[in-house]
DNA sequence: TCGGATT
């Protein structure tokens, strides 16, 4: 039971809010699929051209603050005219708000003056998107690529330059290292429409682009909410069975960190998103983290080692065995993924050294990719 | 002895 944020406490809690972290798209870190609006008549439309034309006054948001609600969304678009409906769009499985929604105007007046309102606000640490949603149809639907193998210097308008001549590009992003900000050398990129994605993958994939060392790959992107799997895992890291080793005694905390630095009384979602320190390192942040080098691990070595030795300190999101391709033993090294710096940092310091078996782990936060001389 | 990557 939460109480509902009226626009005005939205907006006011937007002025205490460092800019938010754009990356090169200009957009927060959220996943946007774009989906068809979710406004479909299931009776009969009665006849006129008009009756059931949304076009002028059904709004794609895109970008919304996780935490928001659909009361929240609904209150804050409700400032600018009356509703006719509004949704926002949530994880089937979790409920999970998946950052985008719906907002239906009676008055396409009204749609118009909320994009030149609304469009761009800063809501949290997000940037919102307000624009005319198309209209709902099987045919835009499964249109979003993924691609990777890009070259580190492509830029986003690159990319879409090279993928624009099958159709027309709704979105389009180029993953970052959170740190540097380099290219990771994959992204997205959302056509119009299925026909064009499908162009594009037969035009694109396997091609380098001009200048590039190595060919891309373009494949239709997993569907949001896919993660890889095992998280669940870390939250019981039961095992010990490696030998004695103690998880740290005074384990980071979010909300203790907000209790420190900025007093807040209790932990919350909200909160964490109004600390710019801490933006985009809660839940729901795919693809973010702090990546984490393991080597000297046995042959035999899988996931699940890596899940155990580093689970007790922290938010795992991800690990990886790497294996000889033929023989499909372990290369002797891995990679784990952690949300937090603070528990990476102290993953790192207690596990370092730590002996497994016979073998001394070498454990330190991954380096970029060397290079031949 | 530092991959592949899924907003």
């Amino acid at each position: 039971a939460v109480t509902p944020l009226s626009p005005q406490q939205i907006l006011s809690s937007v002025e205490s809010q460092a800019p938010s972290p754009a990356g090169p798209s200009g957009c927060g870190p959220v996943p946007v699929p774009m989906s068809p609006c979710p406004h479909v008549p299931t009776a009969p439309s009665p006849a006129g051209p008009s009756a059931c034309d949304d076009s002028k006054t059904n709004l794609i948001v895109n970008y919304l603050p996780q935490s928001m609600s659909q009361e929240e969304l609904r209150s804050l678009f409700g400032s600018l005219g009356d509703i006719e409906s509004c949704k926002l769009v949530r994880d089937k499985v979790t409920g999970q708000s998946l950052g985008y929604g719906f907002v239906n105007y009676v008055e396409a007046g009204d749609a118009d003056r909320a994009i030149g309102a609304l469009n761009g606000l800063k809501l949290q640490t997000k940037t919102i998107k307000v624009s005319y949603a198309r209209p709902s149809s099987a045919s835009i639907r499964d249109a979003n690529l993924y691609v990777s193998g890009l070259p580190r210097a492509m830029g986003q308008q690159e990319m879409e330059q090279l993928f624009s001549q099958y159709g027309r590009i709704i979105t389009s992003r180029i993953l970052v290292d959170q740190v540097t900000g380099v290219s990771r050398g994959v992204g997205f990129i959302r056509f119009d429409k299925r026909v064009e994605a499908e162009e594009a993958v037969r035009g694109l994939h396997g091609q380098k682009p001009l200048g590039a060392a190595e060919p891309i790959t373009v494949k239709f992107a997993n569907t949001p909410g896919q993660k890889s799997g095992g998280a669940l895992l870390s939250l019981c890291p039961g095992a010990r069975r490696y030998g004695t080793l103690h998880p740290p005694p005074q384990r980071f905390r979010l909300d203790n960190l907000l209790n420190v630095a900025y007093g807040v009384k209790r932990f919350s979602p909200l909160a964490i998103e109004a600390v710019p320190a801490l933006a985009g390192v809660g839940l729901g942040t795919p693809g973010a983290g702090w990546c984490i080098f393991v080597y000297n691990l046995a042959p035999e070595a899988d996931e699940s080692v890596l899940w155990q030795l580093f689970g007790p300190f922290g938010a795992v999101t991800n690990v990886k065995v790497i294996r000889d391709f033929a023989t499909n033993k372990c290369k002797g090294f891995g990679f784990v993924t952690m949300t937090n710096y603070e528990e990476a940092a102290v993953a790192i310091a207690s596990l370092n050294g730590y002996r497994l078996g016979e073998r001394v782990l070498q454990v330190s936060f991954k380096t970029t990719k060397q290079h031949k001389a």
